[in-house]
DNA sequence: CTTTCTTG
DNA sequence: CAAGAAAGA
């Protein structure tokens, strides 16, 4: 879910690019939340995902492989962040979406009996739960690929935010918001080829662009520090103080952040009996010093054909031929974008 | 979501 | 060729 940032950022602060215009950077993405996406989305229209003959899912890799291969087609170098173990301040979050993923099992399993299409495909998206299992063989294609993932020691996207501030990435790559609270310079969202997005409930799309949010851009749009964009974050709610503040939206709380420079105080000024303002601090002292792993490399190889075919053709009844074309781009842009140590400049020029 | 097929 | 529909596993 991530925190509440979406309708504090003003237009101005967000910059529409082509994919292109993202060629030679190295972009650290947010592997839960991309494989998450994948998972919900590639799907047949009464919900079920693609599977191979033993049943096992197996949407997440073909998202995760044709997109890869797009976005290093496009020059773009992807390193996929992974998620390690939630801190104890997410747990209440954790156990909610559970709760609610178990709900939308129940509403799945009536809407498929009332042979309800369109609405078993809602809950069956609700409902979807990344394993361990897929989590793991995603990391073993990307090896096949050749595509370096870091493994975070705590939050992917405080990692992937340490690693774009230590200059080792461009920018992060999510849909959430997080990293920006995590100091991440950059946040690229919407990072798909396809333009085209579904508008939830309505058969209508709408073309969706990558776009990149800086977080001096924001911080001065907003005219506030990143402490105070923090404070802000955490009024209007986070993975660790689900539900925010009461009484705050968008401008209530910009106003107040704005009114006391001092976040302290700030955090200090919510009702107490409903809120604990020393929780709330340690929430506040998270996103400032979140646990980071500074042992990571991020080294591209060449993808290893054999190992693709393996894992993606005969475990998991890939179609041979397409997997064989889209191998044959990935190893061109290997050859043409990832080998050796190329600039920005090559890639423009070729 | 991405690719491939179909259609105007 | 572009847009929309269908398939992918």
């Amino acid at each position: 879910m991530g925190v509440n940032l979406r309708e504090l950022i003003p237009p101005e602060a967000r910059r529409e690019v082509e994919l292109r215009a993202l060629s030679g950077y190295v972009l650290a993405l947010d592997a839960y939340n991309m494989l998450y996406q994948f998972l919900t989305a590639i799907r047949q229209p009464d919900g079920t995902p693609l599977m191979d003959r033993e049943g096992r899912v197996t949407s997440h890799l073909s998202g995760l492989f044709y997109r890869t291969i797009n976005l290093v087609e496009e020059g773009v170098k992807p390193v996929y962040v992974f998620d390690g173990k939630p801190p104890e301040m997410k747990s209440r979050e954790v156990e909610e979406r559970l709760r609610r993923k178990a709900e939308a099992e129940a509403r799945y399993r009536r809407a498929v009996e009332a042979g309800a299409v369109e609405e078993a495909r809602k809950y069956a998206m609700m409902s979807a739960r990344l394993t361990s299992e897929m989590v793991e063989e995603s990391k073993e294609l990307l090896d096949a690929m050749g595509i370096p993932w870091v493994q975070a020691p705590a939050e992917g996207e405080a990692q992937a935010a340490y690693m774009a501030r230590k200059g080792d990435a461009w920018a992060t790559g999510s849909q959430d918001y997080d990293s920006l609270l995590f100091g991440s310079p950059r946040l690229v969202r919407n990072l798909a080829i396809t333009g085209r997005r579904k508008l939830p409930g309505k058969d209508q799309y709408i073309e969706i662009k990558p776009e990149i949010i800086e977080l001096e851009v924001l911080l001065r749009k907003l005219g506030i520090t990143r402490e105070q964009l923090i404070v802000l974050g955490v009024l209007l709610g986070t993975d660790y103080n689900p539900g925010g503040v009461r009484g705050y939206g968008p401008k209530t709380a910009l106003r107040l952040v704005k009114s006391l420079v001092d976040p302290m105080k700030v955090l200090a000024s919510v009702p107490r009996g409903e809120y604990d303002p020393d929780y709330l601090r340690k929430v506040y002292e998270y996103f400032l010093n979140p646990p980071v792993n500074d042992n990571y490399n991020i080294e591209f190889r060449k993808p290893d054909r054999d190992k693709v075919k393996e894992i993606l053709v005969e475990r998991h009844d890939f179609n041979p031929e397409r997997v064989e074309r889209a191998f044959e781009r990935l190893a061109k842009a290997y050859r043409e974008k990832l080998r050796s140590r190329q600039s920005r400049l090559d890639m423009w020029f070729g």
